[in-house]
DNA sequence: GGTCGATTCTTTTTT
DNA sequence: AGAATCGACC
């Protein structure tokens, strides 16, 4: 064994082995950017087992995440495959941890808690919120944003919780919402940490008491997890700390800028350092210590690389098609598109490059976390299953009958009373979800389900998104048919067990039109990005407004800054950063200083404008949308979208019927934002009208038909065709249109 | 139940 | 700066 670790050691270099051997009772590691801050974790665990014969079991090793926790799990059992899984019980995230603790050795009877207590998720934690008010006849402002407002108020200390800043019943609430949870024996992630740490504070027994706690990433922890390292630690545990103070990017969630140091300060900690970074080439770091805030070393030991890439687009569907060019010419010469990663600032920002990639055939795969709850239909259709398929569930009936915007807008009274007395004949709808159960054996397939709710009727057909509505909710039915026959369950408890954990699949229902290719190129936030690492590099949207996003104060700047500086030490070799001249929302044209605080010298400007996109171009990527949404909409087979090949996307001529493009027009000018800077790309290029198609019809163009337009007024019409117009204003010259997204008016 | 003016929030996300 | 939402008033 000790044989083993030397080796292991032999591995590290000075600092690092400096980390590993340190002998004091509480030590902080201030790990740069991919300096090998878990390699040192892990050497350090298997240095105080082998080394200083502490067990495993005498260990808590806490994590911010799962995907964390599992990694350190799975290399220390790849080091030592006899370790028996049960020793490393006390490994896991601060929740997990928790959990084990509640679960195994802490007094929750106390709390009124018995033993087999369940989890809930933060959905659930809600809809009690909601029962209670009603209930009560609470009164509750912003109700909309009460899942912010209860976190809130259950952080407030007990001394503080007179009146709320809104004088509503929010504290009262949140008092009643504890009780409830206790009596229904249910702990949501925070209870889990807030019950640990009272219990921890009070229990007598030493039943709970490490020698040692190891975290991993501390700049993330929050009060609550500082309050319950602080726990172990007065229970005589000692201390090992790894972080960085230059990767704090979730402080408005909790965590505290100055914790590392405060850290430092209250267990009189040793403070080292792991300053070599063995990531990114010399040029990316040299870059990256721009935006270093507490002047701590950094240090490369890699080649200089290439330079960082600038590049000035006119908009972010210009860097979409430009980066899929570019991801292509890449993949030829040999990298993956694995190792490429696209990073921007907003969630809302990632459908322009989905939309652009899908159509151009490069496999991608989008990070974001979006469950049935956030799209408004499929949380009505989960409701309607839940009630449906247990009955004694009278707040998911009143929701589906009394829904404003689904269903028979039955007013909450109304629906209260319908479903309390449980009487068939006073609601269609009603007396179907009660009856699903028993027929529910003759319903084999979605179809069949989706007319025997007659969600044609029920999901309001005269709404801009019905279609997308009726698509989402096959879909989920689909998904859920496909669940019951995997189970081989029968069909009723197969729904339930299927709505049960329905917020498990809320992304694969969400998710249809996302390759699911091994090899693809990853789009996230920045947020998303820490911890990861890319060969290439594609950070979007430079512009002021966006990185930095417009913040209120300094704390927000400087939070924004080490936000741009996890981005960029994401890099191993290449790094390419965009800014736009014509962005869509709350940026501002031209580049983000960010970039000009880089030395020039480490950059290098890519061509103006990127490559040209052709006025073809773009019809042929808005009728083949507009061919997918059709098809989609027909057929409902998702798969199509998903088997699209670059090849396959270049020669299409369009298939789509007039009538049906024109039926869905006014849809889509809602939903697709895309859509829209595709119209301003093309009217703030007039030049670009000289490329014109071979597909004109001179028939239309003789009819002199007038347009008005909001900006350009009255035009005349000099060309036509089913997605395109192109008409003279006076003054401005020639404009092209994409008809779907323009808003013009016909004279 | 509908309109007006005032007030508040807006982004990032894990468990 | 603009959207969403609240409360007051009719």
């Amino acid at each position: 064994m000790e044989l083993n670790f030397e080796k292991e050691l032999d591995r590290l270099n000075p600092y690092q082995r400096e980390a590993v051997l340190d002998e004091s009772p509480a030590c902080v590691v201030n790990a740069n950017v991919g300096s090998g801050k878990t390699t040192v974790l892990i050497t350090k665990i298997q240095y105080l087992h082998h080394i200083k014969k502490v067990g495993y079991e005498d260990m808590t090793v806490l994590t911010f995440t799962n995907k964390a926790a599992d990694e350190i799990k799975s290399r220390l059992l790849a080091a030592e495959p006899e370790l028996p899984a049960d020793k490393l019980r006390g490994f896991g995230t601060f929740h997990s941890t928790a959990l084990y603790y509640l679960r195994e050795f802490l007094p929750v009877e106390d709390l009124g808690y018995s033993k087999e207590f369940l989890v809930i998720d933060p959905e659930e934690e809600l809809e009690l919120a909601y029962d209670l008010i009603r209930q009560h006849k609470l009164k509750i402002k912003y109700k909309n944003r009460l899942k912010k407002r209860l976190e809130s108020a259950m952080a407030v200390r007990e001394a503080e919780k007179k009146v709320s800043k809104y004088q509503d019943d929010i504290f009262e609430l949140a008092g009643l919402l504890k009780e409830e949870k206790a009596k229904q024996d249910k702990m949501t992630f925070f209870d889990l940490l807030e019950n640990a740490n009272f219990l921890l504070k009070e229990a007598e027994q030493k039943s709970v008491s490490p020698k040692w706690v190891i975290i991993d990433e501390v700049q993330d922890s929050d009060t609550q997890q500082l309050v319950f390292t602080d726990r172990l630690i007065s229970r005589g545990a000692s201390l090992f700390a790894v972080g960085d103070p230059n990767q704090v990017i979730y402080s408005w969630r909790g965590s505290a800028f100055q914790i590392f140091y405060t850290l430092k300060h209250k267990y009189q900690a040793k403070e080292l350092t792991l300053p070599i970074n063995y990531r990114s080439s010399t040029s990316i770091l040299e870059a990256a210590r721009c935006f270093l805030q507490n002047g701590s070393p950094l240090t490369g030991v890699r080649e200089p690389g290439s330079k960082i890439i600038v590049r000035r687009q006119y908009d972010a569907f210009q860097d979409a098609c430009y980066l899929a060019a570019r991801m292509k010419k890449l993949h030829e010469e040999g990298i993956s598109y694995g190792e490429m990663a696209v990073f921007y600032r907003l969630q809302s920002q990632s459908k322009i490059f989905e939309d652009v990639f899908l159509k151009e055939g490069i496999p991608f795969e989008v990070s974001l976390k979006k469950t049935v709850g956030d799209v408004p239909v499929l949380k009505w259709c989960i409701r309607l299953l839940r009630f449906s398929l247990n009955t004694k569930d009278t707040a998911s009936g009143i929701y589906v009958l009394s829904s404003r915007e689904y269903g028979e807008g039955i007013s909450g009274k109304k629906a209260e009373e319908i479903v309390r007395a449980g009487q068939p004949g006073r609601s269609l709808l009603f007396d179907r979800m009660c009856g699903l159960v028993e027929n529910c054996g003759e319903l084999g397939n979605e179809e069949e389900l989706f007319t025997y709710f007659e969600l044609d009727r029920y999901l309001k057909p005269v709404s801009a998104s019905f279609h997308e509505d009726s698509d989402a909710v096959r879909r989920l039915f689909g998904i859920m048919y496909a669940y019951v026959r995997e189970q081989q369950a029968e069909r009723a408890s197969g729904m339930r067990e299927f709505v049960n954990s329905s917020s498990l699949y809320g992304l694969d229902v969400l998710r249809e039109d996302i390759s699911r290719q091994e090899d693809c190129v990853k789009l996230m936030t920045i947020h998303a990005s820490k911890g990861l690492e890319f060969s290439c590099v594609f950070i979007t949207g430079v512009n002021h407004g966006l990185i930095p996003l417009r913040t209120g104060d300094m704390e927000g700047e400087e939070e924004e800054r080490r936000l741009f500086f996890v981005g960029i030490t994401r890099a191993k070799d290449h790094l390419e950063l965009s800014y736009y001249m014509n962005p869509q929302e709350r940026a501002d044209p031209g580049e983000s200083r960010y970039i000009r605080m880089i030395p020039p010298r480490l950059l290098e400007h890519g061509e103006d404008i990127g490559p040209a996109v052709s006025l073809q171009e773009l019809k042929r990527q808005v009728q083949e949308q507009k061919r997918s949404i059709a098809a989609r909409g027909s057929e409902q087979s998702p798969e199509q979208s998903l088997e699209q090949s670059p090849g396959q996307s270049l020669e299409q001529s369009p298939e789509q019927s007039p009538g049906q493009s024109l039926e869905q027009s006014p849809e889509q000018s809602l939903e697709q934002s895309p859509g829209q800077s595709l119209e301003q790309s093309l009217e703030q290029r007039p030049e670009q009208s000289s490329e014109q198609s071979p597909e004109q019809s001179p028939e239309q163009a003789k009819q002199q038909k007038l347009v008005r337009h909001s900006r350009y007024g009255t035009g005349v019409v000099v060309n036509e065709d089913e997605t395109m117009l192109e008409a003279e204003f006076e003054g401005y010259g020639k404009k092209e249109f994409i008809k779907a997204f323009s808003e013009l008016e016909y004279i």
